[in-house]
DNA sequence: CAGTATCCAGCACGATACTG
DNA sequence: CAGTATCGTGCTGGATACTG
């Protein structure tokens, strides 16, 4: 039905709202985190580093990310299919905020709840 | 009173799945942002204050933030029910975080799909 | 006033299969 | 390799009604 973004109503009630809507994916802290990483990463290079996602997800939360301006899709046009993602201007202020919510974490949670630490790394 | 399970194993992916599990419900900052304010709040004046929230779900999130430890439930056992909620220790010292949440959206979301500012208050 | 109980809609995510 | 499409499930949150 309603087709552009364009002069919408509001899509956040407010600040914290629209910054957690763009980070709020199941995975999509630690998908901008492994291309903050490595610089640019295909979709298999994701897929292996985050072993538990399923492939639809990834493909739906990098499209977010990529809607939101978090991060870039570069399609090479070769015949074998070749993609690379990397972070955008927005993508990398946003990298701060997360290590934030990280150090948060670490400092007060009890590390026994947690499976496998990031920050430390 | 209900205590959750002791069993240790991982609740948390990371340090950032830990605390985003903490601060995602839909009015969670909201509340902290409410109480942190007042220094003191009762279930009413939540309601007031958060108007579009819904009864079962403002007393759902208080549960949850209080068994997370970010906020203290304090019952003053009179005849008339009076129950006041503060923030404690773990509480207090997110609020940084939700902060620089805040104004990171404040900087990089257009402002005109934001419907009411919190940050600049 | 504060909390519980029940039912229900939406959606996020996973499993799987198919495409170029 | 990268991306669709389809189907199913579990969780979150809203509406409503009841309790002390």
């Amino acid at each position: 039905m309603q087709s552009r973004p364009t002069t919408t109503h509001p899509r956040y009630r407010n600040e914290f709202d629209a910054t957690m809507q763009l980070i709020q994916g199941k995975w999509k802290i630690m998908i901008m985190y492994e291309i903050a990483e490595t610089g640019t990463s295909r979709f298999a290079d994701l897929q292996h580093h985050i072993r538990e996602v399923s492939h639809k997800t990834l493909t739906n939360q990098l499209k977010e990310l990529a809607d939101d301006d978090l991060i870039e899709r570069h399609d090479f046009q070769t015949a074998q299919p070749h993609v690379e993602y990397t972070l955008t201007a927005k993508g990398q202020s946003i990298i701060p905020l997360l290590d934030a919510i990280c150090d948060w974490g670490d400092t007060h949670i009890d590390h026994a709840q947690i499976e496998r630490s990031l920050c430390d790394e």
